[in-house]
RNA sequence: GCACGGAUGGCAGAGUAGCUAUGCAAGGGAUUGCAGAUCCCUGGACCUGGGUGCAAAUCCCGGUCCGUGCUCCA
């Protein structure tokens, strides 16, 4: 069974064919970081850390490289804000990114790549689309100049030059005054007073976003690359001015094999974004939902359609990971693996996933699986009698929940939350018997309202009573 | 305005031609002093108008509505 991508440029679902065989290449666009991560960074850093494992657990040796914008306009203009250094402001931020992701088990990328770190081969590039002619230096800065290749134009959203030059209307020369074409883009943008410079044989100044990326996937790539995916929202101009600048560079026609672009993340309907004011920071939003659930919020769509993000969402998210969980840990406790190779029904579960994933990596498909296994499994645990199965059930979501969804805490977390709660249990399972006892006696002579009041106060304890046919149980809440 | 994408039950959200997921919610039943938990059952959907097909939620054309992009944006 092969694997298909949807391809952004051609606009339909290809069977994945690497460059090189077994090899992948993957380049992410990251973020700007100016600002504590928001939901939006989630959900791009959640869908990639989702296909790279799809990727690696079909056996292709993948590299994956993103990067970090650690210069630019906005970075600079709350350094101003702060009194700081610039770079303070980005590693303060990156600090952050890194902290969120871990806690949502997002694997981190084989390299982050920084700008800052690849001004060298940002002006190589330019000083080669100046050669070629398909760069001019204007009086602030060096531009691309897009009529040099003008059927590179609209590659993935259609447009067409005349299009973009009807629909900018009145925003022509807003910025970039030494555009000789608004619709030519920065490659250089020349420092003003008090702005952090390079030095370069255009003046000091500082790369212009777009040649960034292009120069850091060549340099950590190669000239041609098997995936490059980013969001949505940096279809235009983002990734076509990527298009112009390495393939003008190099003289290659597709540099890129794949283009990959992953969903917004929307409330009441619409984009979150900052402009709007309807943006979450990931740390606010783990005061509600705890990372890994949220994780389980942000892959159960697929990855290319946006995303709900509301209290139905979240509080659903919360029910079916924590069932995860709990079932999971219950036969945690039981510390076996086992071979789900042996069951029917864990192996139609393992091929419905794989196939989910494999078309696009539809996680959504895979989640109903795993909620498969996870209602088998509490079947088991209840009836108790075949261990094996236990066994092989567990061991099932190991693999397929944990290790390629990265839904599981680790180990020691797992038996950390089962520890907690047998010593929780431990502590009060003396008092919370005595209660049982009069509570029964109160029950047998129909003293309800006694009995009522007794399983208040073991509420009160966060103990939950589950009156069946054997007697009462209790749990912890 | 132009480009791209979407429209599925009360809600979320799969499914690309025949077998109509899944979860939450709802209703009914079993069990129960009540509650909870669990189990069983039930109803209910494919935006609209045409077209192609034996057969369409699924393919084609028109319309309507929504979102994104055309400016920094994951």
């Amino acid at each position: 069974m092969a694997l298909k991508i949807h391809d952004t440029r051609s606009k339909k679902k290809r069977i994945f064919n690497p460059i090189e065989k077994d090899k992948v290449g993957i380049y992410v666009c990251g973020i700007t970081p100016y600002s504590p991560s928001h939901l939006g960074h989630a959900r791009q850093a959640i869908s990639f850390d989702i296909i790279t494992r799809w990727m690696r657990e079909l056996k292709f040796n993948v590299t994956y490289i993103t990067n970090f914008t650690d210069i630019d306009d906005k970075i600079i203009k709350v350094a101003l804000e702060e009194n700081k250094d610039f770079l303070e402001i980005a590693n303060r931020n990156i600090e952050d990114y890194f902290k969120v992701m871990d806690a949502m088990n997002v694997l981190r990328a084989d390299k982050y790549s920084r700008v800052t770190e690849t001004i060298p081969e940002i002006i190589d590039m330019i000083s080669i689309l100046i050669d070629k002619e398909n760069a001019y230096i204007g009086n602030d800065g060096v531009y691309f100049e897009i009529d040099t290749a003008p059927e590179k134009y609209g590659q993935l959203t259609g447009q067409t030059l005349e299009m973009v030059r009807s629909g900018a209307g009145g925003r022509v020369g807003e910025t970039g005054a030494g555009k000789r074409d608004h619709r030519d883009f920065a490659l250089w943008k020349s420092a003003k007073e008090d702005e952090p410079y390079w030095e370069s044989p255009w003046g000091n100044g500082r790369p212009g976003w777009h040649i960034e990326c292009s120069a850091m996937s060549l340099k950590h790539l190669g000239e041609t690359f098997d995936i490059h995916g980013g969001g949505r929202d940096l279809l235009f101009p983002h990734h076509e001015a990527e298009i112009f600048q390495s393939e003008c560079c190099l003289g290659i026609e597709h540099v890129v094999k794949y283009w990959i672009h992953n969903g917004m993340i929307n409330v009441d309907g619409e984009k979150m974004s900052k402009s709007l004011g309807n943006f979450q920071t990931i740390n606010d939003t783990f005061a509600t939902i705890e990372p890994l659930a949220l994780r389980y919020t942000l892959l159960n769509a697929p990855y290319r359609q946006p995303i709900e993000f509301n209290t139905t969402m979240v509080e659903e998210s919360k029910i079916h990971y924590n069932r995860l969980i709990n079932t999971y840990s219950q036969a945690f406790t039981l510390g076996k693996l086992g071979d789900w190779n042996k069951y029917d029904f864990l192996l139609l579960c393992s091929e419905k996933f794989i196939s989910g994933m494999n078309d696009d990596f539809n996680t959504r498909v895979a989640f109903v699986e795993v909620q498969n296994v996870v209602k088998r499994l509490q079947e088991l645990l209840l009836d108790g009698k075949e261990i094996e199965y236990i066994s092989a059930a567990f061991s099932w979501l190991n693999k397929f929940a944990g290790e390629i969804l990265g839904l599981l805490p680790c180990n020691e977390e797992i038996e950390n939350i089962s520890k907690h709660t047998i010593d929780a249990i431990a502590a009060i399972s003396v008092r919370v018997e005595e209660l049982l006892i009069e509570r029964q006696k109160s029950r047998e002579t129909k003293n309800w309202e006694r009995a009522d009041l007794i399983r208040d106060e073991l509420n009160s304890m966060n103990v939950i009573i589950e009156d069946s046919p054997e007697g009462p149980k209790w749990k912890i809440e």
